[in-house]
DNA sequence: CGCTCGGTTGATGCACATCAAAGGCTGTGG
DNA sequence: CCACAGCCTTTGATGTGCATCAACCGAGCG
């Protein structure tokens, strides 16, 4: 308990839980506990029953689903400030319906779904809110599904961006999460070996800049650009 | 009003009224008046401002984004009982995030948002409804982008065994809806051209049987198949 | 030191897009 | 009532973006 009391400073800097007093964010986390994951560790996987959801309070953790073709697709990075899974917890039997892996050290709070039933329900606001949240990843889900058949570098181009938004403005255009480039070609159903290609011809344009999984956009402009002009 | 109370039955029988009474339908869809569409009718346009929802009656609706090829990705197909913009009624000052077109005549109960913020709002478990009703159409936008690598005919299938899904049960696998080669392609994002080579191949084996914009699956389990032994 | 993981490059082939052309069907206006 | 324009479907020919396969390199790590 004494953990999650620390932890409410983090929370009251999201969104999700602006304005609320500190008395009632704890009310509404009763129950829960910070969980750790390491790098590459699975938070949970596809279809599994869900008995609690998560706030990501640090690092990342990509959320996809199996393929066909055994490879898993990946539907969404989740960065701090982000729910997981709380979209299905009004469901009476609900499964996950993706996997969750961390992508790198991270921290997330988990929540009983009981707390959901018994205390968000009945707030309105925070219904709301997310609500809110859920709709503006629908939003990105279209973005996506829209740039189908355009070539490769738009799509690729349009995920950087997405990511650079969720990134706090200081930061000087690097993403907020390591990246592989296998993970922007399971998120965009590219191979990785195309994806190499689009970027590294963008690194020696120096349009981007990328050392040890972290990627820098040094020419967004260019980018917005691309998507704008085709 | 009397229209309004007329189609009482027709929003009884949806899922997301269901348990409620007449009275209190009635109260939620204060202020709420029949629209009537012809076939290929403009409901709305894309980021026009949003001051109404709605509850499709019958007919269909297509929900579609403009793309960067002009062309325009059609993201959703809205069948009676479906809700239309509702998830983004939370909003402030909200944008419709689509543009809806009628397929063949359809009926649409337009309700204002100050109902949403006013009456809906104050109900949880309407909300919850609402909140699965969308959690489900992400979980469809997942489906398909899972299929993204997979060939052109399984993107098909999927398609037409989810529509069939919606469908009334004695209906013998006839889809609910009006539906040409060219909107299944603007859906799947692939070419008219490249569609109707996987359904008349289809057809030449006897899976499906089109007349006239209504395709009837004669055989579904060989679709299935299709998708899950790849 | 072998191992896995991430990145990179080149060669080859295929599933589609694209372009072109044509026929049927529907609504609309002269 | 006819003519014309749009829309929907179909078929064939040609081209290409990207998947696939194969190989190699450097870095971290038990």
């Amino acid at each position: 308990m004494t953990a999650l009391e620390g932890a409410i400073a983090e929370l009251m800097a999201f969104p999700l839980f602006h304005d609320l007093s500190r008395g009632s964010i704890l009310e509404l986390c009763r129950g829960g506990e910070i969980h750790t994951s390491r790098h590459r560790e699975v938070l949970f996987r596809f279809s599994q029953e869900a008995g609690w959801f998560g706030i990501v309070l640090s690092g990342a953790y990509k959320l996809s689903r199996p393929s066909p073709g055994g490879e898993d697709t990946i539907v969404h990075f989740s960065t701090p400030g982000d729910v997981i899974a709380a979209f299905i917890m009004a469901q009476p039997r609900p499964l996950f319906p993706v996997s969750a892996i961390a992508m790198g050290p991270s921290r997330l709070l988990k929540i009983p779904r009981q707390a959901y039933i018994t205390s968000w329900k009945q707030n309105p606001d925070l219904i709301f809110r997310i609500q809110n949240l859920l709709s503006s990843r629908m939003s990105l889900l279209q973005d996506q599904k829209v740039l189908v058949r355009a070539p490769l570098s738009l799509k690729v181009a349009n995920l950087l961006i997405n990511l650079l938004d969720k990134s706090p403005k200081d930061e000087g255009f690097e993403l907020p999460l390591p990246l592989t480039r296998k993970e922007i070609a399971d998120n965009l159903g590219a191979s990785v070996e195309a994806v190499i290609r689009v970027m590294s011809d963008w690194s020696k344009q120096g349009w981007i800049e990328t050392n040890d999984q972290h990627i820098r956009v040094l020419r967004p402009d260019v980018l917005l650009n691309q998507l704008k002009e085709a």
